[in-house]
DNA sequence: CCAACATTGACACGACCGTGATAAGGTCGG
DNA sequence: CCGACCTTATCACGGTCGTGTCAATGTTGG
């Protein structure tokens, strides 16, 4: 049978992360390893690609882990995004070239959105 | 002459933050007033509005201020915005009742943006 | 069977966040 | 001119983040 998942002491080793550091990713929702019957956990290929570009997402740009963990949050809780984003288009600061139109027009699909509609295909 | 704009004390007063905060608040860049010509903050009225719409903001979601200054930052540097959707794009957990088609048409709709696409009518 | 590994939970520690307080100095209005 | 306000800068404090380490316990494989 092919080796087809890595221990956490054997993803650590190959990603560069120490096994406290696998656990509280996966904590914070941002890499989540499949579970053997006895709860060991499996880290699979794309799991370990994962892994790496993180890192690298964290080197490139500043960002924290939990700046990921909320940009998650961000994306799974529609609401919660909805909320953000209103409040920071309404900001009177405008990044230039952004023009009052486009923010309506954007403002409105949100609020289809909201209301379950579907944008026109 | 009208009193148009509010000192730090008398915004503080109206909106309920501290003027500490207020001014924590101008240093992440969430709400940043005018200046007079010696250096005193002048609060207006869209000043005052989108204080009380942030503390509403983080009352009913979840949310910290970092946070918020956090999706500032993804929404005025694109790279970074960019490079942290396409890793969480990439992610195989799939939090349920989420549809692929979903994320494909936001996705899409986030490049038209990059772009200076317009959204179709 | 047992050594080597996995699990969760806890304590610890430096760094930063959110917040107040206070100091040292500039500005305003009556 | 002077008291009441503003400014920035700094110290302080509890809380959370990122991370290591350790203990107590369960699992695996030769």
């Amino acid at each position: 049978m092919a080796t087809e998942t890595l221990t956490i002491n054997e993803a650590a080793e190959t990603t560069g992360w120490s096994p406290r550091m696998l656990r509280y990713i996966e904590s914070i929702g941002l890499v989540v390893p499949e579970r053997s019957p006895a709860g060991y956990r499996l880290f699979g290929a794309a799991e370990l690609q994962r892994l790496r570009t993180l890192r690298e997402l964290l080197n490139d740009h500043d960002v924290a882990l939990g700046e990921v963990g909320f940009a998650l949050r961000l994306r799974t809780e529609a609401s919660l995004s909805d909320a953000v984003d209103a409040w920071l288009q309404a900001r009177p600061v405008r990044p230039q070239g952004t023009t009052a139109a486009d923010w309506l027009k954007r403002e409105q699909a949100k609020h289809m959105r909201l209301l379950g509609l579907t944008t026109p295909t």
